[in-house]
DNA sequence: AAACAATAACGTACGGTGTACGGGATTGGG
DNA sequence: CCCAATCCCGTACACCGTACGTTATTGTTT
């Protein structure tokens, strides 16, 4: 059980702190933190202990000051989500030539982002509609677009392909992530969970009434099973989608 | 701000509500309420107000209960969750006989996936891996594996089409959602948010640095006004998908 | 140097969460 | 009739985000 932000706190006070818009007081106590520090403390908590760890107490601890003293800083939690995101995407690499046209751009913009979601899993619970528009988001939505800039498409075309990526990767990563976070909280593999499942399956699983699930199930079972299974998964379909794509490029180079 | 839960509660006690193991005691007070009654409680608050406001103290405040009383027919929130996962998904039609072969199957199941994440978009927000085996699990997994039986994929690939789909599916349907959500949270259509962003981003967006987000961003910005954009969105994914899912299916077909 | 204004730090408190525990009310069986 | 079994549920605990108000610290002004 872990919490969902749909980040987006007040989007004036958002925006100020992701584009430095504070002049420094001149007057009082030198400040102990900087918002910078506190983003930085909250990322690792997400990061280790999930988005449901993620309390104000629980990174006021990680800082060694109090509850109410991050207030100084950032108006709340959820302006605090939207500066964490920003920042994470800042991590990105996002080079400029990449082999393969714009398949290989694709390519590269879907693994970036299956990394980046491995990395930092709570990405998969905070909303992604109407995101803070902050420095890193904007150079994002940027370089993803030059990926598939003069290949004939309409400018809706290129806005849905995009998307259509950044779906698909989320999908798959949320599957990958939550096998992990599975695993890690119940301390059994999916072999060792499917086993203790077996004798209260057997009790109700009719292999007449369900002759395919049987067959099939058994043999991805054993497919899951191996260690990198999420990344074969991820590959599978990023090959199906990408080809789908080039359906629709090849269709807009021949005819219009 | 909504609450997530990872579903699976005490598998044993899951299974047993799923599957009606419980014979009727023989002393004491009659129950006031059933399983599936607190069930369906649970899923019109959850329809109706998020995730995030379904609580057990809300649930019996439906029924007309003490918050503990629902300990009785339940043993926890988690399991609770379990049992409204595979009761939503016995609302699915699953018809036999579609037109247009797997691809107006996969058509079909998508379609049909996209219409119950949107009538319970809570469904989004609880983790999939490892589902509660209860009767409508099953039936699906069936069901969706029929659609792609006797292509010449393997087993393993049957499966790894399925979880595509369905993956796509998740992760438009999270578009949409996230976008009716924060329509209805903030009482702003998309276009009154920009309208109302538009003096900050003028602030800090440079168009020579952005000159495709500018361009595309407008385009798109204009597209998504539109009533049913979610749905283009989704129709436009779902055919480069099953495009790239046509490939793969050919290539078995003609080849090996 | 002293006084003042502004800022930082943070203790306390409120209403919310899931649920452990235990007591009171109700019912059927012996 | 009595008692065991069962339902109902009030109270309590440890968490959460954060409003509010107090105290400590600092730079500027007098």
């Amino acid at each position: 059980m872990t919490t969902e932000y749909s980040g987006s706190g007040d989007p004036k006070r958002s925006m100020e702190l992701l584009w430095g818009m504070q002049e420094r007081p001149r007057r009082g106590p030198k400040p102990r933190l900087t918002v910078p520090q506190i983003v930085r403390a909250a990322i690792e908590v997400a990061d280790a202990e999930g988005l449901a760890a993620l309390s104000m107490r629980r990174v006021a601890e990680q800082l060694g000051v109090g509850a109410m003293s991050l207030y100084t800083y950032v108006p709340g939690k959820a302006e605090l989500l939207d500066v964490m995101l920003d920042t994470v995407l800042g991590e990105q690499a996002r080079p400029e030539e990449v082999a393969g046209g714009w398949r290989g751009r694709l390519e590269r913009i879907a693994r970036e982002n299956w990394t980046l979601y491995r990395r930092h899993p709570w990405l998969l619970q905070v909303a992604a509609h109407r995101p803070p528009m902050g420095p890193n988001v904007m150079a994002k939505y940027e370089y993803e677009l030059r990926a598939v800039d003069g290949l004939g498409l309409t400018d809706v075309e290129m806005d849905s392909v995009i998307a259509l990526i950044s779906g698909y990767v989320h999908g798959a990563a949320r599957g990958a992530v939550d096998a992990a976070q599975a695993e890690r909280q119940t301390g059994m593999s999916d072999e060792q969970w499917w086993a203790e499942q077996a004798p209260l399956l057997e009790k109700v699983f009719d292999v007449e009434r369900y002759p395919i699930a049987a067959r099939v199930g058994a043999a991805a079972g054993e497919a899951h099973n191996a260690p990198a299974a999420p990344e074969h998964a991820f590959e599978f379909g990023l090959r199906r989608v990408l080809d789908g794509i080039d359906v629709l490029v090849s269709a807009r180079r021949d005819g219009s």
